[in-house]
DNA sequence: AATAAAATCAACCGCCCGAGC
DNA sequence: CGCTCGGGCGGTTGATTTTAT
């Protein structure tokens, strides 16, 4: 048995705001100064005939004050990509570094937009372009560069359009080409941004910055959930429906990219895959940022809660 | 000008988490 | 400690608009 829904779905009212709804919620939520606590009990409270999730979701992303639609300038599409390069699709993180963006217009952008770009390579992605050694203990792994980035001037980018990517596979080596996918399994829990510096990335913040902020009211998965799935671990993840699916790593076998738990931005890069799929570069890239581009990070002293 | 295809984006859905009891 | 509920999230849908033929 399902949980009770949240509202009676036969009498509320679905689709498009009329304006008239629209000016009742604001007039409702400015002269109440919010929603009291409780959006559930709003929609009643104001007279509307919605949801309380629909009267959250259109004050959120619609009617909330400075709210900024369309016109994402180069500077935001940087950091968007680069945030999305790091964390995957953490929509309300990244929307929090944009003043005025909703996770639902950086979300929409990026799926409609910025792919493209990026495909057509109008977009570059900063990427850490150095060797490293096998680590040999937690220190290491947290002091190397690739985890706490280059040097400037070993920093490189690459775009999906020339699989420049390929050129350096032999420099960017996976997590789990270098035995670190276990060492990721069995010790992600006691990573905290502190090991991470993303500001090695122009445009975008330190991620212990985010950990102060916005990381504190966010949407966390739980290593057990998430760190099942990263790198070459053998558990098993489940896709959206529902079958289970070899965790990251599934390049093998079924000659397609398997989704994973772990916020992989997985339909991007399966469709590089089936738009060329003799493309060394998606595959690289991809492993790339599944081996080390979506550790969770968690804000530290929260890590031994789960 | 008409039609089809593609792009856009607001809104919904279902799940997860934390708070409160 | 377990249950319920509301908030919040990411994924997806589908109506509308724009562009191509």
């Amino acid at each position: 048995m399902g949980r009770a829904p949240c509202c009676d779905k036969a009498n509320v009212k679905r689709g498009p705001w009329s304006p008239e709804e629209d000016a009742t919620l604001k007039s409702y939520l400015e002269t109440h100064r919010g929603t009291g606590g409780n959006w559930i009990a709003l929609p009643q409270k104001a007279g509307l005939k919605r949801c309380g999730k629909s009267c959250r979701l259109r004050w959120l992303n619609y009617l909330r004050p400075d709210i900024k639609h369309g016109g994402f300038t180069e500077e935001e599409d940087n950091i968007i990509c680069a945030l999305y390069s790091q964390m995957g699709s953490r929509w309300s993180v990244i929307a929090s570094q944009l003043p005025g963006r909703t996770d639902n217009d950086v979300k929409n952008y990026w799926n409609t937009k910025l792919k493209r770009k990026i495909l057509a390579g109008k977009i570059n992605i900063p990427i850490r372009n150095k060797s490293i050694d096998a680590p040999t203990s937690i220190a290491n792994i947290l002091t190397s560069p690739v985890l706490n980035g280059p040097k400037a001037e070993s920093e490189s980018t690459f775009t999906f359009s020339d699989y420049s990517l390929t050129q350096s596979s032999g420099t960017l080596p996976t997590l789990s080409d270098i035995g670190y996918g276990p060492f990721i399994n069995s010790t992600c829990q006691n990573l905290s941004p502190d090991h991470f510096q993303f500001s090695n990335f122009p445009g975008v913040m330190d991620m212990s910055e985010l950990g102060a902020t916005s990381m504190n009211s966010s949407h966390f998965v739980s290593p057990s959930q998430e760190c099942s799935s990263i790198s070459d671990s053998s558990s098993l993840a489940m896709d959206n429906k529902g079958l289970p699916l070899p965790s990251n790593g599934g390049l093998e076998g079924a000659g397609m990219l398997m989704d994973s738990e772990f916020g992989l931005p997985s339909d991007f890069f399966n469709g590089l895959w089936f738009q060329d799929e003799a493309s060394e570069a998606a595959i690289n890239c991809y492993q790339y940022f599944a081996d080390f581009g979506y550790v969770d990070v968690k804000p530290q002293g929260l890590a031994n809660h789960y």
